[in-house]
DNA sequence: GAATTCGCAATCATCATGACTACGGATTGG
DNA sequence: CCAATCCGTAGTCATGATGATTGCGAATTC
């Protein structure tokens, strides 16, 4: 199916729930982090960026530099980092249909309508979580899946 | 934009509105609507074939075949063609963290729930319409999206 | 001044998606 | 029976998104 392409939400709540567990007030290299994520440091640095200009968290150059926390976990929800990384992304991809076909047009305009419904559901459900819960594991899995 | 790959659930909302909208009982070509979707004809018999498996539509080959639906366009919900199609599909990607990592392995698990939380929560949003409303436009625009 | 680490640009490999072609099978109509 | 139409499916190809990787510069610490 479509696989998992982009996972740089996935990464970053990997991030902040790695730098949420570092009781030491010492940052952490993207090194480090890359070691963790199995990625590498630039990814990781292109991860954070927007975190950090969110200002979610910090980052220091020098010799002792790296990465730390600017806010309480408990104050990060993983909506504010979905809305950060892949909020802009759609849920289901468009297409682009005859521009001329009447039918087009109004199922263009459903889907769009439908696309944002769904974001914001997506949103509704992941402002419920924050790093904290998922460094205390505090997310389980809904009681029944509507899956098939 | 990360999902902008699979359009597959977008095109068959469409498949599926142009053919409610036939009021004439006779089937459409996959040539029509390729027409209409401005995909081509295998493409859009691949996009149709689960919806014919879960009894949806129907096809017919010779002269006079087509599509068309095989159930009333009330009764179909854009939840079952998400399932259909990009239901498996996970709403953020996964990553491969560092397996000797514990962090790593309970972010999975995190993730993991997520996940489902995330695809439930879609899935009850696209329960919500009908093949039906998406042919008379019924489906607005939420009151204030949750973005940004 | 040397070592460390972030910041960023540029290139490359991989993979999902969909377009397109080709051929076979089923159905209709003469 | 034969031709035309249309679905069914396999196979190949182009495109685009994603992430890996390298290289170089700037900032900071010691």
């Amino acid at each position: 199916m479509a696989r998992p392409t982009n996972t740089q939400f996935a990464v970053a709540v990997h991030l902040l729930t790695y730098l949420a567990g570092r009781t030491d007030g010492t940052p952490v290299s993207s090194d480090e982090l890359s070691g963790s994520t199995n990625a590498n440091p630039v990814h990781v640095r292109r991860v954070l960026g927007p975190l950090r200009e969110a200002g979610l968290v910090r980052s220091r150059p020098g010799v002792h530099g790296g990465w730390e926390l600017a806010v309480d976990a408990g104050d990060i929800t993983l909506a504010q980092v979905w809305r950060l990384l892949q909020g802009a992304d759609p849920v289901f991809g468009l297409h682009g249909p005859d521009p001329e076909c009447a039918v087009g047009r109004s199922v263009q305009q459903t889907l769009t309508a439908l696309e944002r419904r769904v974001a914001d559901a997506v949103a509704t459900e992941l402002e419920r979580f924050t790093v904290r819960d998922t460094l205390n594991g505090a997310v389980a899995a809904p009681a029944q899946s509507a899956d098939v």
